[in-house]
DNA sequence: ACAAACTTTTAGTCTGGCCTAAATTTATAG
DNA sequence: CTATAAATTTAGGCCAGACTAAAAGTTTGT
């Protein structure tokens, strides 16, 4: 037990969130995804890279990866915060718009204790409130599985898997139209040029049909129904 | 809004529980309390003393008190501590020993949205497990009623108020033997020269008797019963 | 009243985590 | 292949909050 910062913990869980997307992990998205300036980044991640245990490996200019050690930390911390949103959500009332500011500061915080417990009494449960999948207590972590929404064709029945949890209007807009993980939804019409999509959601086919850009079908994850 | 951090709260909440004893507050108990060298105390007491809003009225080597700016961060901080430790309490079925060390985490790190919800939960209580007061969201806070057990004579019936709750193995004692808030209890007999005072808990009188001694009659709060 | 004992403050340092500005390296486009 | 642009690192600082050692102030006991 090495007293692992709270800073030190919202870098390492930012990089493994954005070595899912794209394999190295640049200083700049780090940077970015964080809010703090690039050369602030440079030098946390010398540190990371060279204090025993290492948590990253790094090559400078080349990006920055998790070790094992790494990777252990952060679905560690992943997990506190799916679990707490999923708490805030359905012990608390919290909306699913809301719960990820404030597990955001808690998730640094809880004891193992406190997790177990929540865990507890949410059933163990396998996703949080936008779908996404929680790292079990041993470390591992099941598929974020769904393909972008964007991706289909007009015609296409899908499940919609999970959300992006990071824009809050976004999410609220989500709810308000229904498109929340296990909802059905089917491609009314998707107009060229990566045009909007015309979706609509739930399995009548009487209900209207939302237009959706780019931005928005590219936070949506959905799996294909036959 | 200036962003008070999680170190000033501490020293603004300690000050505060020391000044309920004794009225001026001085470096080496608040640097005891806080578990940090006296030479720290005087470095942050000249920060709370300085900047604006002054949190602390202080004169060199004569002590600190909280001024009214830091009394209401006190109170909102203990607010913070005791609605967690009742919800800790009731909610995830912490027991009375467990419930300060995990309270003291979350305190400086909830939202008063947070805050809100577990004080509506909870019914808007006035007293955290131990029986100690709850400020209001207001700033203001009841009297924490009672008088020290090591007080009383033999033959005096009481009701426990309180019980101090820092010291997580006396709680574990202390409920083992049925001293929890409300518990009514007789003094069969008090040893002379501060000698343990003979307790018999609950309403009948064939309890077995329990020898306490000073530092736990110390810690236990009770009013008496006609 | 005064020395010893205790308390408190000063002085000087350290670490973590951030910043800006400037240098350097890598990528890109003609 | 080079010139510019973009990304990254270095250099130099700042601030909060701790520490130790030494100085100064206060209390106490005789
Ligand atoms: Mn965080
Ligand atoms: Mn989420
Ligand atoms: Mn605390
Ligand atoms: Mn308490």
């Amino acid at each position: 037990m090495e007293a692992i910062s709270h800073a030190v913990e919202d870098y390492l869980k930012a990089i493994y969130e954005l070595q899912e997307d794209t394999g190295k992990v640049s200083t700049n998205a780090l940077a970015e995804k964080l809010g703090v300036a690039p050369a602030s980044v440079t030098g946390m991640i010398k540190k990371l890279a060279e204090d025993r245990p290492r948590f990253v490996d790094y090559e400078k200019h080349r990006g920055v990866t998790l070790t094992s050690a790494g990777r252990k930390i952060a679905l560690e911390v992943i997990r506190h915060h799916r679990l707490l949103e999923l708490y805030l959500h359905q012990a608390l009332g919290y909306s699913w718009d809301e719960v990820d500011a404030e597990a955001e500061k808690l998730e640094h915080v809880i004891s193992e204790d406190f997790e177990d417990r929540i865990a507890t009494i949410l059933g163990n449960p396998e996703r949080d409130p936008h779908g996404d999948p929680i790292p079990t207590k041993e470390g591992t972590i099941a598929d974020p599985c769904g393909q972008p929404l964007s991706g289909l064709t007009a015609g296409q029945q899908a499940r919609v898997a999970r959300v992006r949890d990071d824009d809050s209007a976004l999410l609220r807009y989500l709810a308000g139209i229904g498109i929340v993980p296990d909802a059905v939804i089917v491609v009314a019409d998707k107009a060229p040029f990566n045009g909007p999509l015309h979706v609509r959601v739930g399995p009548q086919s009487d209900s209207p049909a939302h237009a959706l850009g780019k931005q928005v079908t590219d936070s949506i994850y959905v799996e294909l129904k036959p």
